[in-house]
DNA sequence: ATGGTCGTGGGACGA
């Protein structure tokens, strides 16, 4: 099964690449973050005329994450469970494949946390807090489960193109990072570093130049369960969509890419 | 040194 998660930068504006990348890549399922628009506003039939299910938790103008699937969906829950969020940044769902075992997927938008410190970056911090006792809770399942998204943190060096430029914001101060560790360190597995040889970047910012000169980021991330893990095959980064000068030209591409996994 | 980009919505604000 093949999973993904792509921050789209609004669904609206950005269909056409959307859908060019959904009839290429063929995800099994995919979680989008980022989509700025209402349950009502969101153009499902796009989707389900490529063969998914649609799942939204939606928001006007900010925010906003969606969760398609080709596989029969159970038990969706939206917003991270015993957090009170004015925002929606949760989506999640037990895939129950006819023909593959059981996967439970959490799409994820992590509050960026800009400027810090401050109170953006204390709701950060308590984001990153509640995704973590979820992530204990459902490790106590026992399921398998992979949780996707724009984690809006840098894990590491290899993860921005200029580290001392980029030490005091919030998508690298060492309390973001000490927070992504603690949630790895409940025993989950970063997928994609485990499969890529060389270090890789999933954003380019729209501003100074940035795909241009290569001054990426590595934000978005895919987190599994021990059962999921055990069950990796493949996992990738399609950083071609970022190319303003390739693809649609009726749309401009998002400041991120897909990321996606292969899970047995 | 400064401004440089998008999306939303129709002015700032968030990223």
């Amino acid at each position: 099964m093949k999973i993904a998660s792509w921050n789209v930068n609004s669904v609206g504006a950005r269909l056409p690449r959307v859908l060019d990348w959904f009839s290429e890549a063929r995800p099994d399922v995919c979680v989008l973050q980022e989509i700025k628009c209402v349950d009502e506003k969101f153009p499902a039939e796009a989707f389900e005329d490529l063969g998914y299910d649609v799942h939204v938790h939606g928001q006007k103008t900010y925010n906003g994450v969606a969760l398609l699937s080709r596989h029969p969906v159970e038990d969706v829950r939206r917003g991270l469970p015993e957090y009170e969020d004015e925002h929606s940044r949760y989506i999640e769902a037990l895939i129950v494949p006819e023909d593959a075992a059981p996967l439970r997927v959490g799409g994820l938008y992590l509050p960026n946390g800009n400027p810090a410190p401050g109170p953006k970056y204390d709701y950060k911090l308590a984001w990153m807090e509640a995704l973590e006792a979820h992530a204990k809770r459902l490790l106590a399942t026992e399921e398998a489960f992979a949780l996707g998204g724009d984690y809006n943190v840098i894990p590491n060096e290899s993860g921005v193109y200029d580290p001392s430029r980029w030490l005091g914001d919030a998508l690298f101060r060492i309390e973001s990072r000490q927070a992504y560790r603690r949630i790895l360190n409940l025993g989950l597995t970063d997928a994609l570093p485990q499969l890529m040889g060389e270090p890789y970047y999933t954003f380019w910012d729209y501003q100074r130049g940035a795909w241009d000169k290569n001054n990426g980021l590595r934000i978005d991330h895919w987190l599994l369960s021990p059962q999921a893990a055990d069950r990796l095959e493949a996992g990738g980064v399609d950083a071609g969509v970022r190319d303003p000068n390739t693809g649609s030209p009726e749309a401009k591409p998002s400041d991120h890419v897909p990321v996606w996994v292969e899970i047995a």
